[in-house]
Formats: C-alpha cells, sequence, structure tokens
DNA sequence: CGTGTAAGGAATTCTGACACG
DNA sequence: CGTGTAAGGAATTCTGACACG
C-alpha cells in the first residue's frame, strides 16, 4: 500500500542525534515524552529511539513552546490532528468500500 | 535541487541500530568500513553515524560476502557503480549546458 | 581473509530528585 | 510549568590485539 514511509518513520535515531538535529537539550525531549507529546521507541536496554517524523514534529513543538503555548495546549492540538487524520482514512476506506460493492470484487 | 533524498541520506543511525536493522554484528560493520566499503560519519565523541543508504548497503554487501566475494572485489564494484553514477550525472550537466548555451540564459 | 572475543576506557543514556520561578 | 543540573548506574561504543583458520 503506501511507499517510501518506511524510512521517515521508522523509529532509529537515539536522543543524542535527535538533540542535534532540533537544537533541543535531551531534558527538554524527554520531558515533551513525559507530557505525551512525543513517543519514541526503545531498545533492548532501554535507550529512546526516534524517526525523523518525530525529529520534524519536535520542531513544531519547539517553535510553539517559543510562542508560549503550554505542553498541554499542543497536546490537544496534536489529538485533533491525530482525529482528523485518523477519520480522513476511514473516510478513503468507506469509499472504497463502496466502490468494491457497485462494481463487485474477487480474488483473481 | 533534489528533494526528499534528505532522509535517506543523512547519517543518523548508531551502529546497534545498524546491527538490529541489518542482522549483521557490529564486528562485521566495522571491518567492512576498515575495508573502505562503507563510510559512516562520527559523532562528537566519536561514535559511528550511518544512513538509511548505508543500512541497505551493508545489506547488499551481507548478501555477496554471503556468496563467497572478497571485500576486496565488492569494494572495486562498489567503485565502478560510483563512477557509473558519477559519469551519468555529468553527462546530465553537460547537456544541461548545451541547452543553456542554444536557449540563452539570463537571471531574470 | 573474515570474524569472534575479552579488555579497558570513554561516551551515551537512563531515572528520580532537587532547584528555580 | 518548563528546564537545568548533579548523582549514580547501566547500556553503548571505541580501539587494538589475540585467536582461529
Amino acid at each position: 500500500m503506501s511507499n517510501d514511509v518506511s524510512y521517515k518513520d521508522k523509529k532509529v535515531i537515539t536522543i543524542g542525534v535527535v538533540s542535534e538535529l532540533t537544537g533541543l537539550t535531551d531534558r527538554k525531549i524527554r520531558y515533551y515524552e513525559e507530557k505525551k507529546l512525543i513517543f519514541p521507541e526503545r531498545t533492548a536496554g532501554g535507550s529512546r529511539k526516534y524517526s525523523f517524523s518525530d525529529v520534524e514534529l519536535l520542531m513544531k513543538i519547539a517553535d510553539k513552546m517559543e510562542d508560549g503555548i503550554q505542553t498541554r495546549e499542543i497536546r490537544q492540538e496534536l489529538v485533533k490532528e491525530q482525529n482528523r487524520a485518523t477519520k480522513e482514512e476511514l473516510r478513503k476506506k468507506m469509499l472504497q468500500g463502496q466502490i468494491n460493492a457497485h462494481f463487485g470484487f474477487r480474488k483473481p
């Protein structure tokens, strides 16, 4: 189905590199996780791993923090965005279902 | 000019994750570097950083090693590939030069 | 030649807490 | 609330070398 998202969403970057990439301190990055703004995966040993998408999101977060927006609000915005995205995807799937129902669909 | 290559070629993955991703031991990964097959960058502290392209290349290398090909030969193949790519790029640039010469080119 | 491994050390990351404001 | 920092510990990575084949 999807394609090159494989890289952008793969969680492979450790916090030190994320810190370099975003200019944020480790402390801030971990704090935003605590506040549910970001969700890294972990290595077997417990080290955090982030994706390029996470890095982009962290930069957006940094901008909003600079604007004086609280993590609470940012979190709400993110949840809303996520809901919009989920709904959109659902809408697409239902439409596809209609199409399949109309034109029929059999395995080859 | 180029576009989304930004992610694929960005060196951000530490050797432990690369090891997970490729199934190769750290020892092997470092050895292939010693043999000039792969060229990671370094963090300030000296840790190696790889790109997704590097990961892909390592998997290709692993395949060839399984086929009993020596690092020496693999290296030669890689250099040839690189030369082909460089030539191709040069060819494109020269062609573009011809086009600009013919149709003229002024800054707006 | 390609790879495992033990060795010693340095860099990286982790958590929980105190501090300030 | 958001962030810095010192603390102690564990996981990660590094290099050079010996071993085997």
